[in-house]
DNA sequence: TATTATTATCGTAATATTGCGATATATAAT
DNA sequence: ATTATATATCGCAATATTACGATAATAATA
């Protein structure tokens, strides 16, 4: 049938699996590590730096935001994205406890 | 087009959107963690435990094993799934650093 | 070797993702 | 207000993923 079956898994589950999905891309990935590179990042860099064209960054970046990954603001005429702390480190815990609950669990 | 230019992203940014694409899916996760909790684990209990049916369970298995997260012997006529601590232990560190990077970097 | 139980594979349908060109919207400067 | 530049959204085509029933393969036991 082809959908996913979300209701059937717990919440954690589901977010971790949320997370998971957003750096399931290697260009969300390299997003990601490029903005936290720079000091408040411009998108039309981004295009030249990845190689995508302008309108698949774009969806790439609002995959991104919508987990709250990073926060944009205006800077003169350019957009500015940056790592929202908050959430990275929460998304972080979330995961790095997921790994280290399975590791500390297995036989 | 729809289909991803893995080529152009770097070999790290790769691998770890191949971890997480494997942990994007909440049957994976739940399966990751049932396993860990059991002292090896049967795959017919998951098909009871997860609420899918055994095919879809049986290529949930099989992705995570293609990363090497787990590997299965057979114990009597079952099949027992184990983590694999080595490819646990390097996995999480890649995402680890990932992360911790991303957040040492940021503004 | 025949039987039974377990797991894997095949085929297929439904849905989701990826990518891009074209176009719309938003902001800054003129 | 108009223009120029930056970013977002729309529409579409190609491909990938998810799920399942049916069936094949595998392993233990009778």
């Amino acid at each position: 049938m082809g959908v996913s079956k979300t209701h059937i898994f717990s919440e954690k589950h589901n977010q971790v699996a949320s997370v998971a999905k957003v750096l399931s891309h290697p260009a969300r990935v390299a997003i990601l590590e490029y903005i936290s590179r720079q000091e408040g990042c411009i998108c039309n860099d981004l295009v030249d730096e990845i190689g995508l064209a302008q309108a698949t960054i774009s969806q790439h970046l609002n995959e991104i935001k919508k987990l709250g990954l990073i926060k944009g603001t205006f800077e003169g005429k350019n957009l500015c994205y940056c790592i929202n702390q908050d959430t990275w480190d929460t998304l972080q815990n979330l995961f790095g406890e997921f790994f280290q609950n399975v590791k500390f669990n297995c036989c």
